[in-house]
DNA sequence: TTCACGTGTAAGAACTTTCTGACATGTGAA
DNA sequence: TTCACATGTCAGAAAGTTCTTACACGTGAA
């Protein structure tokens, strides 16, 4: 499997969802096997909104992937899984990413107004 | 060069110094070749003061490395270059690094006390 | 002495992320 | 009908991050 080379926003995306304890737990645990919400959320000891949000992040950044079912006995049921993902992070290849950056972040022009007194 | 395999908490750290736009051009920027924070600021367009709190959070990281020097006409200047990093991230080698998180984060005991009604 | 250039830091505004505690829906079984 | 269990969403508090403005210090040259 050859790594991923995600452009510069993506890859602002996927970092950010991986920049948290919380959600990492949450993908080692799915990574024993798919699992669904309420009861992942016992799994990890978090409440079952606060992981919905977390598993909303995850999928936004294509870390997980999620599809509603129904159970045997008739309950609707979202079992998430992990997408296996492949990141190679080197000085070169966040350069390289960084150029693809569409401009969102610092905006205003000239800044530094510092007068040097 | 074989990939880095840092701990849950510092994983976490690099993610977040990764997690951003400006940081990720500062990278890109240093990749080029070192630089002192004054002229950064004005090659990547923002406040030198907001600089100096990026570098920071990279510099903690270990993804920077800044030094004290003292030019010809003796003026402090502070030199900054990238320190080369080699970041593998898979489903696995997270869930790996995310066995080792010092549970710094959930904190409480039991969650989502949600009545059925 | 003043200017231009370098360094650092601190206070507060503005914004984003995280988290809790409701509330709403649905199903099947007792 | 009520209970247990599944789903989702919203409002607001709390906490963290980002950013500006302003101040401090230093040097060498005009």
């Amino acid at each position: 499997m050859t790594p991923d080379r995600p452009s510069g926003d993506h890859l602002v995306e996927v970092l950010a969802a991986l920049a948290n304890p919380i959600r990492l737990r949450i993908l080692a645990t799915l990574a024993h096997g798919r699992d669904y919400v309420s009861h992942l959320a016992r799994e990890i000891g978090i409440s079952r909104p606060l992981l919905h949000m977390h598993l909303q992040r995850l999928e936004a950044a294509g870390l997980v992937v999620g599809t509603l079912e129904l159970s045997d006995d008739g309950k609707a049921m979202k079992y998430f899984e992990v997408a296996d993902f492949d990141l190679h992070l080197t000085a070169e290849s966040v350069a390289q990413a960084a150029a693809t950056l569409t401009r969102p972040d610092p905006a205003p022009g000239p800044a530094d107004k510092e007068k040097p007194r």
